[in-house]
DNA sequence: TACAATGACACA
DNA sequence: TACGTGTGTCATTGTA
């Protein structure tokens, strides 16, 4: 069961769909859309055929109207633009209409700035609503462009794999607007004591007691007490003095300096960075009512991963962790799926003998106690060469090693980096296509600084970006399913409250936490079997019940 | 004064 | 143990 709907100037209009996407009763015209849809969703669950859930859905969620399932005209038509190699067109229904009757293409409206949630501005920022679109009526318009992306969707080389990817880039929109409403639960006291804990006491006018302790003494350490800690021209002007002659400043390259300001200002860098990203400003503008609130865009990143905006949703310290608390008598159950990568890569190339290391618990050290003499960190070290592009370092023995035992596997990155080096486009297991490579890639010059060898550089960075595309999506793409067939099980049970690429977060009633538990194994099982039949490979969840997200690791 | 590029570091 | 991919965010620095 469709059911399409079309935003108008003054309402909706909603209409019922045959299985093959054709008209199958009169069309309805509402005012209001959430009345309308739930009486659809209480008779018949449907499928809701719209353009855009981001759009759409949030209003319907005010309004305590959630539905099942959708399918996203935006999400579907970038997906369909990236299989054909048309990466970065206008996506809007109205663009694709536009594509369809040979009219011109209009741009897509520029990504909307990160609105913190009750901000108040939020009137001014507020997104235009969406254009209707030209000729005939919006009904119309998202009927024939919805059969004209089945058609197309029928036309790809995997029709099953990628009606898959649709499904689950469209559930994934309803679950972004769902935790980005529902928020992670986050103790603004926990925060704040942990970061006057870390810091010191917040300073009205400048950094916090703890880093300007620490910002002096660097500055002592070099003799200069003007010195700015975090600039990084400056401390390599203070280090060059010092007679240290690093290339930057980086964590890495200072650790390896003897040098009695080095410790300082790695704790000063550290320390730094949770005060600017996630202080007490961070705190006051993303963090209300108990809710981080961040907000989810699927497909933001090229490989399907998500991305988010504002709040660096997806970027939260280890420390800052212990603020994520289940309320009283709930709490949260965390998933996640371990050594993600490796099995995808068992699975996607076939190759017999890791995916029997794919079949353990712990894949490196099936791998190790197969092929490498035991030594799990050798194992590990050759399987992540192999999936990113190791170019040298003491991976290289242990890479020969892998290619001699796991000839399939290897070779399935191989050939993808091949594709990339000479200019081809790679796909995922479900068909999402990389990006093509931007116009100066094929350049044969040199580079502005007149150095020869920067197209071979060039290709071998493509190289290295479609051979960990095809990993990196389709891992997303497992993430994606998961999520998608998570929600459905959840019903009753608990609310997702988070997702980072391999890791979801449930909040629940203590009582219902077991359960929650086994519906994540039950929807890890499940996607399995969709995305790859009856492999060999597991997917093993690990899932902790816990009270502070702090706890799970 | 505003914007873009850069460097740095957090996460997977 | 070393520099492999993908991001978002902040401050500094350089340019318009």
């Amino acid at each position: 069961m469709l059911v399409a709907v079309a935003g108008q100037e003054q309402g909706f209009q909603l209409c019922p769909l045959d299985d093959l996407g054709r008209p199958s009763g009169a069309p309805m015209h509402v005012t209001d859309l959430a009345p309308a849809v739930a009486e659809w969703e209480r008779r018949a669950q449907p499928r809701w055929v719209w353009a855009s859930t981001a759009e759409v859905y949030p209003a319907l969620l005010a309004a305590g109207v959630p539905v099942g399932r959708c399918h996203d005209i935006e999400l579907t038509e970038a997906l369909l633009l990236g299989y054909a190699g048309r990466w970065g067109e206008p996506r809007s229904l109205a663009a694709a209409w536009a594509r369809l009757t040979g009219a011109p293409v209009p741009p897509d409206p520029p990504p909307r700035p990160p609105v913190p949630p009750g901000g108040g501005q939020g009137e001014l920022f507020a997104p235009a609503p969406p254009p209707t679109a030209g000729g005939g009526t919006g009904l119309e318009t998202l009927v024939k462009v919805y059969a004209d992306q089945r058609a197309r969707i029928d036309a790809v080389e995997q029709p099953r794999r990628f009606r898959l990817l649709v499904a689950a880039e469209s559930a994934g929109a309803l679950v972004a607007a769902e935790m980005g409403r529902t928020g992670l639960p986050w103790r603004a006291d926990i925060h704040r004591a942990l970061l006057v804990e870390l810091l010191g006491e917040p300073s009205p006018v400048g950094p916090p007691r703890r880093l300007a302790e620490l910002s002096a003494a660097i500055g002592e350490a070099f003799g200069d007490p003007r010195l700015h800690p975090d600039s990084p021209a400056e401390v390599l002007r203070a280090l060059r003095r010092a007679g240290v002659d690093v290339p930057s400043t980086r964590s890495w390259v200072l650790r390896q300096v003897d040098h009695p300001a080095v410790p300082l200002l790695l704790k000063y860098k550290e320390l730094y960075r949770i005060w600017t990203a996630h202080g007490w400003a961070w705190l006051d503008t993303w963090v209300h009512d108990g809710r981080f609130r961040a907000e989810y865009v699927p497909g933001g990143v090229v490989s399907g991963r998500w991305a988010t905006r504002g709040g660096g949703a997806l970027q939260i310290p280890k420390v800052v962790r212990r603020a994520v608390v289940a309320d009283p008598g709930w709490r949260l159950v965390v998933a996640d799926a371990g050594q993600l990568e490796p099995r995808v890569l068992a699975a996607v190339s076939g190759d017999r003998r890791l995916a029997a290391a794919a079949a353990a618990g712990d894949l490196y050290a099936a791998l190790a106690a197969d092929a490498f003499a035991g030594d799990r960190a050798k194992a590990k070290v050759a399987l992540l060469g192999a999936m990113y592009g190791q170019t040298g370092g003491d991976a290289l023995p242990a890479l020969a090693t892998l290619r001699r035992n796991y000839p399939v596997a290897f070779d399935y990155v191989e050939s993808a980096a091949r594709t990339g080096e000479a200019g081809g486009l790679v796909r995922s297991w479900l068909g999402r296509t990389c990006p093509p490579a931007s116009a100066t890639w094929a350049d044969p010059e040199p580079d502005a600084g007149g150095d020869r060898s920067a197209p071979v550089a060039r290709a071998r960075a493509r190289g290295r970006f479609t051979r960990n595309f095809v990993i990196q999506a389709t891992a997303a793409e497992w993430a994606l399913t998961l999520l998608a067939t998570l929600r459905p099980l959840l019903a009753g049970l608990g609310e997702l409250v988070f997702f980072q690429h391999d890791e979801v977060l449930v909040h629940c009633p203590a009582e219902r936490a077991d359960a929650v538990v086994a519906a994540v194994r039950e929807a890890g099982e499940r996607t399995r079997r969709l995305l790859f039949g009856d492999t060999e490979v597991r997917f093993p969840l690990e899932t902790r019940i816990v009270e502070c997200y702090a706890d799970a690791k």
